[in-house]
DNA sequence: ACGCTAACCGTTAGCGCTAACAACTTGGCG
DNA sequence: CGCCAAGTTGTTAGCGCTAACGGTTAGCGT
């Protein structure tokens, strides 16, 4: 117990005492069992991150976001990804609650409905993240992705574009991207327009994707001035397009993405894009469980929205 | 017991209070304790991983390839980031120790000297991945960075180029990249040549840093007829610095990276680089933890060397 | 001398689960 | 009919740690 207590730093344990307990840890080389202490202590100091894929550039920096705040507090982010699939994301719930986790992190409000009723009865602070547009379980933090698409719609119509086309991904599998579509179309429909062409992929998104649906794109409708994608990887394709055909950006066409990604930077052109503060959302998402009571029997429901901030940049 | 039994799998139990116990976990919305579980049966269902970074494009897909590995096997691969920082990494080491893995994998041959010793007395399978050119604790799995870079300044050499210069990290950070120059150095001098400039930076890769640093490199060092990069990321910054200046790639220079990654794809040039084999590597090092023998006495060492190979595209 | 407090260290029980073994129940076979 | 093996369920102890509380000692005031 003595020992416990001075390799934690808690109770009274005199200085001599402590110095000898850190010396003998030392040299044995022990290595404390969390799984022990956990169990004993009932609590954890683990925090659940949910994210549908870690090669998406996206997800990464909420990580970031997240481990900055954590980092010092002694809770460690464990990282579980679904694939875009409610089914393994269940999965990976489940696999993140059986470690009895401090809090749990989860990208998106679309869940599967025995994963949400196994969340609601976790008893630890749950936060879906990146979107705001639904019913969140608890606590949320996000931009509204409908909005983004809309207030871009009406970005693109100021600018005087009339032959607008989307091009993004399969939307079944992402549902923000189906938001900003939805939030998109409306904004143009505000306007009195609609969407002149559209491309939708399966897989993911890529520099070499977005250059090849661009292209099919610009063959079947020529007199398209101006396209939205659903991702800047994918807009950085379109651009790379434009620059092997020589075709001027933004004077024969537009383009615009959606993220404001780091590598839209350095780029021949700036391109335009939406700012969808993820690296704020880790950080607001680790604080809200490390702010959370103990006293867990109290309604606390929390809301935290994002502004989607659109980056003109010069190519619309 | 029988409950355990039933919803582990294991053991015999009749298929009637099989079906029980799993309608009454579903109902009470049992999760299972994995703590108590680990801690019981003295055996564990993670695999710990230690990266420098989980933003630099590099490292998702090594751990995509551990996850594909793991997949379906019970593990759960947890992920550590160290920041290229020894004193940092030993102490997500011992976090990771602290969980009783089944396996560590970690990037790097560099340990700090207490870290080295921890990892040796951890009685479970560690895996150094990335890099061969070194002492490994037990397995190790990934390329020679040496290699890679003295192949890739012969390459370059036997294309005629001869104004060479290269541009990459400050070195003690990233040891890997380190290796890379002084192969690629070796490799110059075989021909009786050596760098004819250089520019090291701080900070992360990113495409607007390869832009900039190669524009004062071709600034200060006109006559450079050909640059090699650390990192892939950096070479697509040169090649839309060369987009930018009308820069004719390959024929008023030639550029050349490293990683293979997968933002190459789609550009206006073909860049060059050299395969890292990463997903593979991430694969094999799963592998490794999965076979590797429950009597751990045995003096079981292993290392798995990929071919660095180089990829000529049409920027060389 | 006494009580009292603070500082320190030890004892006990138990976290939720599983390995190991014990015990009971069948059915089959000689 | 007894007996054994296989199939099935139950019992016990303990994984390594910590919360809670109990004891001891020293220091202090009265």
């Amino acid at each position: 117990m003595t020992a416990s207590r001075a390799l934690r730093a808690v109770g009274d344990v005199s200085s001599a005492t402590r110095k000898k307990v850190e010396q003998a840890a030392l040299k044995l080389g022990y290595v404390p069992n969390r799984l022990a202490g956990n169990l004993a202590s009932r609590t954890s100091d683990l925090v659940g991150v949910v994210v549908p894929s870690l090669s998406s550039f996206v997800f990464p920096e909420v990580l970031n976001g997240i481990s900055a705040r954590l980092e010092g507090s002694g809770l460690q982010p464990v990282t579980g990804v679904t694939d875009y699939d409610l089914q393994k994301e269940e999965a990976v719930i489940r696999q993140m609650l059986s470690w009895r986790p401090r809090g749990l992190i989860i990208a998106g409000l679309e869940h599967a409905e025995s994963a949400r009723k196994i969340l609601r009865n976790s008893n630890i602070p749950i936060v879906e993240i990146m979107d705001v547009d639904g019913q969140p379980i608890q606590y949320c933090v996000g931009i509204s992705h409908g909005r983004a698409g809309r207030e871009m719609a009406r970005k693109l119509v100021a600018c005087g574009y009339r032959k607008i086309a989307f091009i993004g991904t399969k939307m079944p599998k992402d549902f923000r991207a189906q938001k900003r579509l939805d939030g998109f179309k409306a904004g143009l429909s505000e306007a009195g327009l609609a969407l002149c062409a559209q491309q939708l992929y399966t897989g993911g998104s890529s520099i070499e994707n977005g250059r090849n649906l661009t292209a099919r794109l610009l063959k079947e409708h020529p007199a398209v001035d101006c396209i939205y994608y659903s991702s800047d990887v994918m807009s950085v394709g379109g651009l790379m397009h434009c620059l092997a055909e020589g075709i001027s950006v933004p004077d024969d066409l537009a383009l615009a993405g959606f993220n404001n990604l780091e590598i839209l930077n350095g780029l021949p052109r700036n391109l335009a894009t939406t700012d969808a503060h993820r690296y704020a959302i880790g950080e607001k998402a680790a604080d809200l469980i490390l702010e959370h009571p103990d006293a867990s029997d109290d309604e606390s429901k929390r809301t935290v929205t994002f502004s989607p901030d659109i980056e003109t940049g010069d190519t619309i």
